[in-house]
DNA sequence: CTCGCTGTTGCAAGAAGTTGCAACAAGAAT
DNA sequence: ATTCTTGTTGCAACTTCTTGCAACAGCGAG
């Protein structure tokens, strides 16, 4: 199950742009090997890639870099905010962008489809756990586990 | 940051017993390595184990087994319901049991505290995502990662 | 443009996690 | 109690991920 959000995409020197203003701005060096992980993420708008897959397209492309850089500086974005590891399953961890993205993501175990939902819809639970408990949710970029519209149906289905 | 319900805590032999059942109502053998994890969970009711945490614990214990056969075989608890991998942060997964524990988690970040909500009181939005959406959220047993009361007074307190 | 400081990189060694397979043992059948 | 079937285990080989460190290069200062 592959789950890219813009899979042979164009670039996008905006989205590009943006995120080498905020490693520049966290007081991070503009590397090559950072600039090869930008550009993947960047054309992966919207997308979930694991390491490996961060580094296979790099490969493919061009100068590959080394396995323990992508590790450590995929790291280093999350510090920053830039992006966010989400665990869809058992699987290695997936990357996902953080910047302009106001929303959660309800994730289907069964085909992987994603749906986006705008934080607000959610909001009234994080003020809730707020107010009860005085939790600070940070992550408000997570994903929900469950099943989609459709592999519901199908269960319902199988089950008559 | 070590996250754990009952450290030295006594068995549970209760509790054991209903794993042990529902490990041969799902058709699974109860084997020798399998009991070995069954105890290391039944004591750490409330926790969160990694499986390297496991493994070390059964080392110290008694006859060690094969590290293949642990993740293989917490694997297997987890597709029968039994337990649960849940994601703190960047470290590796950590297991929970799912049994009697009609909860949802919040993690803090910073301090590694764990507080229990009832389901109950996140219910409301499940249910919304679920007529919106058609979203049939599956998990309902996760962690929500965030900072807790304490840790978000400290940070106040520092920004000033 | 050149220099110098220091954050980053690639490499190598090691730890953690996965997979194929032959030997083994749980538990059903007799 | 004994036998038989087949799910499980431990081992070995492999892949993935982590960490320490010397060489390197980004980029601010001059
Ligand atoms: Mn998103
Ligand atoms: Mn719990
Ligand atoms: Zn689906
Ligand atoms: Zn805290």
């Amino acid at each position: 199950m592959t789950i890219v959000g813009n899979p042979m995409g164009q670039s996008t020197p905006e989205l590009e742009d943006a995120i080498h203003e905020k490693i520049r701005a966290a007081g991070l060096r503009l590397t090559m090997p950072r600039r090869a992980i930008c550009a993947v993420l960047a054309v992966n708008d919207e997308g979930f890639l694991t390491t490996q897959e961060i580094l296979g397209r790099i490969g493919e492309q061009g100068v590959p870099i080394d396995p323990s850089t992508a590790y450590r500086t995929l790291d280093d974005l999350a510090k920053i905010g830039l992006i966010h590891l989400v665990h869809l399953g058992s699987s290695p961890g997936r990357w996902h962008l953080t910047v302009e993205h106001d929303h959660q993501h309800l994730v289907c175990e069964i085909c992987g489809k994603t749906t986006l939902v705008p934080t607000a819809e959610i909001q009234p639970m994080f003020d809730q756990l707020r107010e009860r408990y005085g939790f600070q949710t940070r992550h408000h970029h997570f994903a929900i586990m469950g099943h989609c519209e459709t592999c519901s149906e199908s269960e319902e289905h199988d089950h008559a």
